[in-house]
DNA sequence: CCCGGCTTCCTAGGGCTTCTAGGTTTCATG
DNA sequence: CATGAAACCTAGAAGCCCTAGGAAGCCGGG
């Protein structure tokens, strides 16, 4: 019997290809063993377990995700590399829906501290936002925004959450106008009549 | 043997509860029916599915979601109900974390159209816009703005996504701060030559 | 009282899942 | 070609969802 050439790398990216396929939430071990024709038990050599198959996944989503986004912001500032960030993050998760799921599991912190594409994401969004001229802690609250929107109309789009007729990529490139006026009129120690 | 006493209603609750005390992708009918004392089987004929039963905790929790907004958000206008609105929105996402997990779900377009909690949620939303003086389709976009960002900021959080030692709720509340700048000066007309 | 009939809950079991233990086959390398 | 390290296997435990059909409690009317 002629082996499949199996591989811890291949194993991941075969998981990330289900998922885009059918579902972050159906890429099961078996399923995956079916698809090299191989045995479940198998696979365990390569991969600890679905918990750790799916960490991995996630990791590979997040490398690739930044990469695109950092090709997309590349000599850009501005209005503009914030609507080039918006523009490569939303294309991906509607491109890669299943690898995009995976970026948005529980990972251990320690590994996401290894990942160099963890750290470069912080690097690209905090410098995208240079061209605003915010300082810390408004900096980090302006990327918590940032993140938090992006994330959540892609969501709320994956999970058909968006019923109205409107055009959903209208109203993107709205919400990204708005956090530019946003950012551009960051709203700075208002009305600090608290504390005494 | 007595009997244990169960209804639909008794089972989507002890399910909500469950979810919140050990996460909505562990609410299992096992674990339900080891809860109750009672065998598997037994709950089928209260529910008719896992899948039913996800829809019925969702359902659930999007109706206790907007009670809670709309207690909050009555009688007050402007940046005063932005304020409310958000505050009660992450408040029940923090207090409820499995029950908020149960209404992201994929639920079918029908069943929502038929809940009036879900009715009743547009309504208090776009009503909380109004101050803001937008039309057709701005206020479309705008509401999913919101949303998105209010879903966004509350699944990171929950994901321990927000690694960085600044304050979370002093973040939300700079988040919201910024979210009414940008509604008060929308962008109208996309016309781009704007910041030239 | 007691006797149908409805509902609740049960036993039994099939099929799918993750994961372990330990044996066998294949391959690269000396 | 031998040999050691992998890749891959069989076998099986345990947990999950869900169905089919039977028994046990609870209600009404006679």
């Amino acid at each position: 019997m002629p082996r499949a050439g199996l591989t811890t790398d291949r194993v991941v990216a075969a998981a990330a290809d289900l998922a885009d396929a059918t579902g972050f939430e159906s890429v099961t071990v078996s399923a995956l063993a079916r698809h090299f024709g191989v045995k479940d038990a198998s696979l365990y050599t390569h991969v600890r377990s679905l918990q750790e198959l799916r960490v991995r996944v996630a990791l590979l989503a997040g490398g690739e995700l930044i990469d695109e986004i950092a090709a997309a912001v590349a000599g850009r500032a501005g209005k503009e590399a914030l609507a080039a960030f918006a523009g490569a993050y939303r294309a991906y998760a509607l491109r890669h829906p299943g690898r995009y799921a995976a970026t948005q599991i529980r990972v251990d912190q320690s590994l996401v501290a290894d990942s160099p594409a963890l750290r470069r994401t912080a690097e690209i969004t905090y410098g995208m936002l240079r061209a605003y001229g915010l300082a810390e802690p408004d900096l980090t609250d302006a990327v918590r925004l940032l993140r938090s929107t992006f994330h959540g109309y892609c969501a709320l789009e994956a999970a058909g959450g968006f019923g109205a007729p409107r055009d959903v990529q209208a109203s993107w490139d709205k919400a990204v106008d708005a956090l530019h006026v946003a950012l551009a009129n960051w709203p700075r120690e208002p009305d600090g009549s608290r504390g005494h």
